[in-house]
DNA sequence: AGTGAAATGATTTGGCC
DNA sequence: GGCCAAATCATTTCACT
């Protein structure tokens, strides 16, 4: 998966904003626009970009808590079900199995506190095997963004 | 903030595949083309869309690990040094502050176990009034969205 | 792979209901 | 607000290096 310093840019460019033309983007690594056009096809291709999205404002659709939820589950036996439950759940973001004390982290944005309450008691404790959750609310989010560093120099802190 | 059943379909739409042509929306939302236009105009002057992004592959862009921490500062004094620390940090892809034990909690994704480590030591515990980190590392994702479900009705398990 | 120029396709604008 | 039709702008394709 070779990358030029071009590609990168390219790839940084349209995490920013996936509406900047080909032409500005030209522009910006010194190629024409049909090269540019080339080089997109290309990382949509190999599946570096895997797709564009529109970035919401969550509170604006009512989505007022974002939560992190941390599930145990008592055997992996449970895996399975708990996954086909959770992944069907809107408000469920994100579901990762991580290691340490839980067997999953979910990342959660929710309308309230009381729906809130409901995905927590109503459903996640309600699936077979889950042992225990641990959720932290968030308060404030500072940075909250998907656009993975890129860049022909190391990263900073790394 | 109203937003009809048309607008919250647009939305959807529109977080699925920034792409799509508002021709293609107009026929989902039986309107015509340019009243779509208009509609996601004032949805973006409304805020509700905040721009538009590349989804991309971490790991084909050499980020191999994925990873929560959490991090206790031992007082409020110390947090505006800690987030101008930390929000310059391009590995940092989310920093909330939250309720609970922690004081913020940070989504990391990072080429190696070598960068984690540099982060984590290497950075985060030198900042000032820093006195822990918890750090819970990805397996595996089986979702990693933002996608905020919109849906006129009201959400599963909520 | 890359380029410039032409063709195609999408969005924006204007006039009207 | 929405519609249709025209104009503008972006992307795709083509012939060539």
């Amino acid at each position: 998966m070779y990358l030029d310093e071009q590609d990168l840019r390219i790839i940084d460019l349209l995490q920013r904003d996936a509406r900047a033309t080909q032409l500005e983007m030209a522009r910006a690594v010194k190629l024409s626009q049909p090269a540019v056009a080339e080089r997109i096809r290309k990382l949509e291709e190999r599946g570096v970009i895997s797709g564009y999205s529109a970035r919401v404002d969550a509170a604006k659709l009512g989505k007022d808590i974002t939560a992190f939820i941390g599930v145990s589950i008592e055997h992996p036996k449970y895996f399975d079900e708990f996954l086909k439950k959770v992944l069907s759940l809107p408000d469920v973001l994100e579901c990762h199995r991580v290691a340490g004390q839980d067997s999953y982290l979910l990342k959660v944005k929710t309308a309230n506190t009381r729906s809130l309450d409901s995905l927590l008691v109503g459903t996640l404790r309600t699936i077979a095997g889950v042992t225990r959750t641990q959720t932290t609310i968030v308060l404030t989010s500072m940075k909250e963004d998907t656009h993975v560093h890129v860049s022909p120099e190391p990263p900073k802190g790394a």
